[in-house]
DNA sequence: GATAGTTGTAATATAGCATGTTACATCTTA
DNA sequence: TAAGATGTAACATGCTATATTACAACTATC
């Protein structure tokens, strides 16, 4: 399994709008383009950050504008917003039927759960410690890079 | 997206090896029916953990042993051994048309390659803490609580 | 205020993957 | 030698991610 490329198409979308900020017409079809998806699924990835209050839209009007500064807006945040992950059940996905007429059966779930969001709380503590300025940083110095 | 439920699954499979260690016939279908899947899929988790060294099986004799003691047994290990994740790509799944004539479309998988990774590995150090034997005590207690 | 451009969203299509199931050759154990 | 088990292939099925078309509602500009 994998996390939805929705998580990397919308960082990608929130450092091409902070690149692109001076420019007219970054609609989602510029966006589109960039990304390399179809201009809804960059609407709908939009429309989750918004729901969010990670930016703010105007329906008809073009583009979209950042909330909060690129230091403020962590990976966590975009996963979050975006759904990267079942909201009830979390990152693993418990087998569902396990016997309760077996002693093991009837108390995995119960013996696992701790760890497993153990786990999960790991992943996510890393993901609030990396910000989008992080990633438009390494972005602008990549372009640096092939200036020379 | 979620890890499969091979993961979880593997380790009800290992926990109950142990505990049903001095029982007849843990075979694929007892293990099933605690589990509460088809036999075929328990025979398939159990191939993968047999390749991964974790466990000893005999074909046509009945069960499996394990290769090491619970407390040398890590989600990591397992993690790997079901390919809870995709090998190649890892973790996240990037969006796979970025476009090259865009300073921000050819740079942006450079620039989070290694803040992926950050996430991925934080993420594998936690299940790398966790041992079957962790569990195998998790499980025991509440199976005493039950007692009461 | 009319027109062109844009967003938001519903509806549908499609492909890939997780899981279920049947079947059977091959092996072990008694 | 017979019964029971594993290992694995083949196929079925449902779910999810992504792509795509279509269009109503809204904005900006002339």
């Amino acid at each position: 399994m994998q996390i939805t490329s929705r998580f990397t198409i919308a960082v990608h979308i929130i450092t091409a709008l902070d690149y692109f900020r001076d420019m007219d017409r970054v609609n989602s079809e510029f966006l589109a383009g960039s990304v390399g998806v179809n201009p809804v699924i960059v609407r709908t990835v939009i429309g989750k950050l918004r729901e969010a209050g990670l930016v703010h839209t105007l329906k008809g009007s073009s583009g979209a504008e950042l909330a909060r500064p690129l230091d403020e807006i962590t990976f966590y945040d975009i996963y979050e917003a975006v759904d990267s992950v079942n909201e009830d059940e979390g990152l693993f996905h418990f087998h569902e039927q396990p016997n309760p007429e077996c002693p093991v059966g009837r108390n995995i779930h119960k013996a696992m759960d701790g760890r497993l969001a153990a786990v999960q709380n790991a992943m996510e503590a890393e993901m609030k410690r990396i910000t989008l300025k992080d990633v438009m940083e390494d972005t602008r110095a990549e372009i640096l890079k092939e200036a020379k």
